[in-house]
DNA sequence: CCTTGCAGCTCTAGTCGCTAGAGAGATTAG
DNA sequence: CTAATCTCTCTAGCGACTAGAGCTGCAAGG
């Protein structure tokens, strides 16, 4: 049996971490020592190395969620599962589209800009003027922020 | 002058958004009418303008916060700002890097899977061992979630 | 003049996936 | 035994909003 320090460097999951996945509900309930310390056996830490390596994979965990309860049911077709990952695929690929658009105009505002006083800085000027945008990079659908 | 609503509807920023850059000081406090409330001009108009387009070109708010401050110095060469959007870039850059080895490896998952019962199913194979990965995808630095 | 109904007001809490810290108790190495 | 490290619970914070409760303001119709 693993405490929960051995079981973040197995896994690579931070402590707090494995703690508030158990609060959500996303880990069972550990066993607790007679100290009230929380041991895991080989079932858990195989769980915890799935929900790690999903969330490395952009997984969110409503999802992991899902997919932890559908490999529960291995007798199942695995349509349910398999449609989860072409949903997750979606997402990260319509997020890659919308950043290679951000990019091309960053990339455009940063080398029109000849480097002389703010007043003329052309990445000022195209940040007040979307109409000097080449693309329509309106922020329909999720552009995303730093995760872990 | 523009009530909020009419504000919102012209710049396509949410009222509550609005009244959210208010509170963290990235809008100035609005004027009011005799009944209390806000009124703008075309200052702010042209100011929250900016922001969301700063926003949607995906720069936080503390990056906006500075971009603002440093166009109100027009005399001041535009290095600062420059940088600013350099760093955006790159930041954009990495994430679609990384977006990118995700898609590889969702890619694979799902072309090995030969749906049939999860038992057997590829997708849940995989995640629950990298070592059948093809990158080192590791989340070392953002895989980002839903912005907007 | 009065009602109706939308728009606006403030304030609080929730989202996602953690992360950081306080202040206490458990365990382990020397 | 002591000192160092781990672990415990609990709370609060991040970014950038979003949703809702429970008020008030204001314009148009009858
Ligand atoms: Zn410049
Ligand atoms: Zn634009
Ligand atoms: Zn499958
Ligand atoms: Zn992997």
């Amino acid at each position: 049996m693993l405490s929960i320090g051995r079981l973040s460097q197995e896994t690579g999951v931070k402590v707090p971490t494995i703690r508030y996945y158990e609060q959500i509900g996303l880990m069972p309930a550990a066993e607790r020592s007679s100290g009230n310390q929380r041991l895991y056996g080989a079932a858990a830490r195989r769980r915890l190395s799935f929900i790690r390596h999903a969330r490395d994979l952009g997984f969110p965990l409503e999802a992991i969620r899902d997919l932890l309860g559908l490999s529960d049911q291995p007798d199942q077709p695995c349509t349910a599962v398999d449609a989860i990952a072409r949903a997750q695929l979606a997402t990260i690929r319509s997020r890659i589209a919308r950043l290679q658009a951000l990019e091309d105009e960053l990339m455009r505002m940063i080398g029109q800009c000849a480097h002389g006083k703010i007043a003329e800085c052309r990445v000022i000027e195209v940040l007040g003027d979307h109409g000097q945008c080449a693309h329509d990079h309106h922020g329909t659908f999720d552009d995303a922020g730093p995760g872990r």
